[in-house]
DNA sequence: TGTTAGCACTCAACATCAAGGAGTGCTAAC
DNA sequence: GTTAGCACTCCTTGATGTTGAGTGCTAACA
């Protein structure tokens, strides 16, 4: 069977008419809501062709239709051809320029959550792909050596080093110097077991150091990698009664708790990565095991030269697609903006 | 009205009892329960009195009694007396010493969680007494210093400063002695206006700089004011029906969200100390509006030389006292021993 | 051939009602 | 002071009926 004009019309309206009520629609309101001039049988004959192709399904016999998650996409699809440079004007959007990355995507996880009314969250941008801007070793005390190191976007990492050996000040300024040249402009996949080989060369007696600072260096950034996530209107799933009946509520707080899962979906977000960096997970289409009665919408955003993160919103299946989708083009062009003030 | 010794038994009873169950106990089981030898007509004139005193409640005039926000307090009151040092096994409890401050209380909040199966949050130590240990600026490019300092317990933070014009390294070096040998060993509340008039006049010409470089530290101690709480098994809430009905767990959700208001229960905490460190705030008698239906129990934890902080553990009002608070004490030495071994 | 009116049917939701039972307060007897 | 007995309360549970929204099917119509 086809899916002719007249039926997209239907499901649609059926579909439009679910995500304002969340209640079953019916052939009557249909006949009604739609200026197709039918009457309520017709629009039944239509709706049970519909059902046979998957597109609606009834939670009973006697209930109205509901969206199936294959009619949830054919939705969004559409949608998403016709009206996609929809604006949506944001409430209370602030969006300061913030010294402090954190608090920038706490701000911007809140932001999306109070207009959205789902629950957000929001990566830190992967510094993987990123420059060495500025190395420094400092002594902190006989044992102790403190490294700070910066990248570009001015994220700084710190890690202490503990070290066997005092070592003078003049050969910290030889390291530094070491360090500085060898190191700054590289991206952290650049830096491999030559040039740490021709670093502890050049180090002479205290190359042994200089392996431990690497690592140091590694480790700090490494750290980076074990996902800073932050999430905001968590408690908004209490809305939505779909996501909390039947104790699903606790399996979700435990995913926006823990984060960790979060990471897999970001994963998955930066890696498929369509031309607009919006996607739209449908139920069992997302990659979470506690969001399949849900759906998920991410985008990435940039804040230039390789620094992705992702923005992702969780919500029923019966999300406000076209808001949704609206707000995260809003935010990722703040965001763009935000960076090219710098 | 007296609260004698056998109504201190019945009192007890009927409150284990409730804790078991969750449900409201009668005279008969109360009769049965105790080896007092009572009949239940005896109970029961013994629970109206009780409940008259205010002890113990009825949900409806043909139930049992539940105890009231009083009687909990009497329990663990005496409770407290009784086994003041009872010592519980912790299940999977492996705090290794962790570099970074931020994993470890991960860490315990986790741990705390899993062994309490309740919600569990643990604030960062307070640097608020701390001492300055070492502080560092470096020329990050022509407009930007970097400043790291450290503090007692090797606390890192780092700032960003912008500055008007360039400033020579030999300025830099002299900056860095400069600040070094005042404020290294002060805690932040010994510098005052007074060093800090000082130290600009001191620093000639840029005594600006010397300004903002302050206030930069400022900034960075001030920034650790603003609460790292992290909270762990916040989904525990999800098994007691009477934290979670009437939309009571979106409330609980954001609060643990939020963090904000964790803050003021960490606040009071660390304020009205007693001798162990451990309070158990029950129902009304909590600082935070969403957990008046809850019993909140913190302990303070010391990391040496006043790097105090504190675990909270939330959960209903018919929490195992004994349990979460033998947990408590626990985790306390056990913070306590990590420390000692450095 | 597509559309529609009509009708019997289904089933969740809701209200009503009775039975069961846990527990109480009170009274009188021990 | 303690206890047995009894009437009473009120939640809980399950059965029963009613309502109403919505369907599928059939036959008639354009």
């Amino acid at each position: 069977m086809e899916l002719d004009e007249r039926k997209k019309i239907i499901l649609k309206a059926v579909i439009r008419n679910y995500l304002e009520t969340g209640e079953p629609v019916g052939s009557r309101t249909i006949s009604k809501y739609t200026d197709l001039n039918l009457s309520s049988a017709t629009i039944r004959n239509e709706m049970a062709d519909l059902e046979e192709m998957g597109y609606i399904l009834q939670p009973h016999t006697s209930a109205g239709r509901i969206p199936s998650d294959k009619g949830y996409r054919f939705y969004v699809d559409t949608m998403m051809e016709e009206k996609d440079r929809e604006v949506v004007e944001l409430k209370e959007m602030l969006l300061e320029r913030q010294d402090k990355m954190e608090t920038l995507l706490k701000q911007v996880a809140k932001v999306v959550a109070q207009n959205t009314q789902y629950a957000a969250m929001i990566s830190a941008p992967s510094t993987h792909r990123n420059k060495v801007k500025f190395i420094q070793l400092s002594r902190l005390n006989a044992t102790q050596l403190i490294a700070v190191i910066v990248s570009e976007g001015n994220i700084i990492k710190n890690n202490i080093i503990p070290v066997a050996e005092e070592i003078s000040d003049e050969n910290l300024l030889k390291f530094n110097i070491l360090l500085n040249t060898h190191l700054t402009g590289l991206s952290m996949e650049e830096i491999n077991l030559g040039i740490i080989a021709a670093l502890k060369q050049q180090a002479g007696v205290h190359g042994n150091i200089i392996g431990e600072v690497i690592d140091a260096v590694g480790d700090a950034i490494k750290a980076d990698d074990d996902l800073e996530i932050y999430t905001s209107g968590t408690n908004n799933i209490f809305r939505y009664p779909e996501l909390t009946d039947n104790g699903k509520a606790s399996e979700l707080v435990g995913t926006f708790e823990e984060k960790q899962q979060l990471g897999t979906l970001i994963q998955e977000t930066l890696e498929d990565e369509a031309g607009t960096g919006i996607q739209v997970y449908i139920g069992e289409e997302s990659p979470v095991q506690s969001m399949k009665d849900c759906s998920v919408v991410t985008a990435t955003y940039e804040l230039g030269e390789g620094m992705k993160g992702t923005i992702g919103i969780v919500g029923p299946k019966r999300m406000d697609y076209d808001k949704v989708i609206g707000t995260l083009r809003t935010i990722q062009s703040k965001l763009d903006e935000l960076y090219k003030k710098d």
